[in-house]
RNA sequence: GGAGGGAUGGCUGAGUGGUUGAAAGCGGCGGUCUUGAAAACCGUUGUAGGCGCAAGCCUACCGGGGGUUCGAAUCCCUCUCCCUCCGCCA
């Protein structure tokens, strides 16, 4: 969301910015509106003024002067009551259409309407040549009894999966290997619970346009958050705090539940794409001064980037285009970890910069030391998210009798060399 | 699930229809005093929006929303959250 103020003053830029985004905005009708809402206001709260004096005087009057007074407050007040639903009404839709109003993107992203605009811009690590036939995925975690997803689908539905013996332990010795990487680089682990209320959503940007992404709960009492991200960015949502206490610094785990509408027919099959997952998320909250922001997003790419390089896959960093990023994103750029199966890399990690996009729908602000009050930046990254890192780790490490190498850095968490096959 | 009690400014807390945006205390900030500090004393100290070159003025906000009234922190309705007791329970 972006300030009226900077929206009046400068719309050729906003306009830009929703070009390039793709925003479902309509500029024209916003600048409008704004005006007509500014006019409105104007008007009542004169009447609000005159409503105010009048009732001091009533209260001051001798008895003979008093019915005139409350006369003439009871039709201040009907022109009141007449013209406040009506303002209610338009700065509601106002309110809509600042929900859609996008973050100029960073000069240097790649323009462009999709992700097929996106732009490599380096590579880590060579794709391993296989000296055998290598299994995908979900070959392995059946070869091995690792799981079962036809169960999983009796259980959950379509997109679950059940993980089983030595891959289910995988699972929790990389999320806590994650989580020591996170606290090492001086970020607060934290668990945040999933259920989320619709203002949270709100603001972190996930509503209005991305709802149906969302389950809904108990018809719309709570809804289930897709990421650790909703509820980090809503903890200090309408306090103001003290500069000394930036930035914060926040890590996450959490389960994350995306309906997955409108993916239909991708990635149906095993740990790619689930509608349950596990994630430990990165997130900053930092003073709103670009350059520090700018030193942030690195921070938090290299930490993911050192956890891929950990887990020894290969991955290349990808500049995500404007069309691409999303409405409140300034910059985004995504790893992703080879898939041999798939032939081709496949996103792992986002790396995100909103400026004060969602600070100013969540209303966080601090205290500056002369006492002025501004909205604080945001950024988040992926840690680590399973089970689709699963499929790069399984893949990739495979042995030709099946069983699975554990990267050295994970063998203190994991216990074992390899992933060996449940009896 | 049942019964009851609450929600006021950074904090504690007064305030049940009329100059109350809100007493008082604490805290914060500035100053006086002091070699320095403390204490004491004086002043100051919310957010958002609008108007204005400025000084300043106006409006809204006492958990959220709605209502009654000439006038609401105060009365009514509703929602949310917190606390106490009972029941159930990982």
């Amino acid at each position: 969301m972006l300030d009226l103020k900077f929206i009046r003053e400068h719309p050729e830029q906003v306009r830009r910015a929703i070009e390039l985004k793709n925003a479902p905005l309509d500029l024209e009708r916003l600048l409008a509106l704004d005006q007509q809402v500014l006019a409105l206001k104007r008007q009542i709260e004169q009447l609000q003024a005159e409503r105010n004096a009048n009732a001091k005087a009533v209260a001051r009057a001798r008895p003979e002067e008093r019915a005139a007074l409350v006369e003439k407050g009871r039709a201040i007040g009907a022109e009141l009551a007449r013209l406040e639903p009506r303002l209610r009404e338009m700065e509601a839709e106002l309110k809509e259409l600042l929900y859609l109003t996008p973050t100029p993107p960073w000069e240097g992203a790649p323009v462009g309407p999709d992700d097929s605009f996106n732009v490599e811009t380096r590579v880590h690590g060579n794709p391993r040549v296989f000296l055998f036939e290598p299994l995908d995925h979900v070959a392995l975690v059946e070869k091995n009894g690792w799981g079962d997803f036809e169960r999983a689908a009796k259980v959950s539905g379509s997109r679950s999966y059940i993980l089983r013996g030595d891959l289910m332990l995988y699972e929790l010795a990389l999320l806590r290997f994650a989580l020591d990487r996170m606290i090492e680089a001086g970020f607060t682990p934290l668990s945040v619970p999933s259920l989320t209320k619709e203002e949270a959503l709100y603001g972190h940007g996930q509503f209005p346009t991305g709802r149906d992404q969302v389950y809904e709960v108990n018809g719309g009492e709570a809804y289930l958050a897709g990421t650790a991200e909703v509820l980090l960015n809503y903890l200090h949502a309408g306090e103001i705090l003290p500069e000394e206490e930036l930035p914060k610094t926040y890590c996450a785990l959490s389960p994350c539940f995306r309906s997955e509408a409108g993916s239909a027919g991708k990635d149906v099959r095993g740990l790619m794409r689930v509608h349950q997952f596990n994630k430990v998320e990165q997130y900053v909250l930092c003073r709103a001064d670009l350059e520090e922001s700018n030193r942030w997003f690195e921070t938090l790419l290299s930490i993911s980037e050192g956890i891929l390089q950990a887990l020894e896959l290969p991955y290349r960093v990808v500049e995500v285009s404007t069309g691409d990023m999303g409405l409140g994103k300034y910059r985004q750029v995504d790893l992703e970890a080879w898939v041999p199966s798939q032939n081709r890399y496949r996103e792992t990690h986002s790396c995100s910069a909103l400026l004060d996009w969602q600070a100013r729908r969540a209303s966080l602000r601090y205290r500056d030391e002369r006492g002025r009050v501004h909205h604080a930046y945001t950024l988040n990254n992926t840690a680590l998210a399973t089970p689709r890192i699963l499929v790069m780790l399984l893949e990739n490490h495979q042995n030709e009798d099946g069983t699975v190498n554990v990267p050295k850095a994970l063998q203190p968490y994991f216990g074992k060399e390899r992933l060996e096959p449940n009896r």
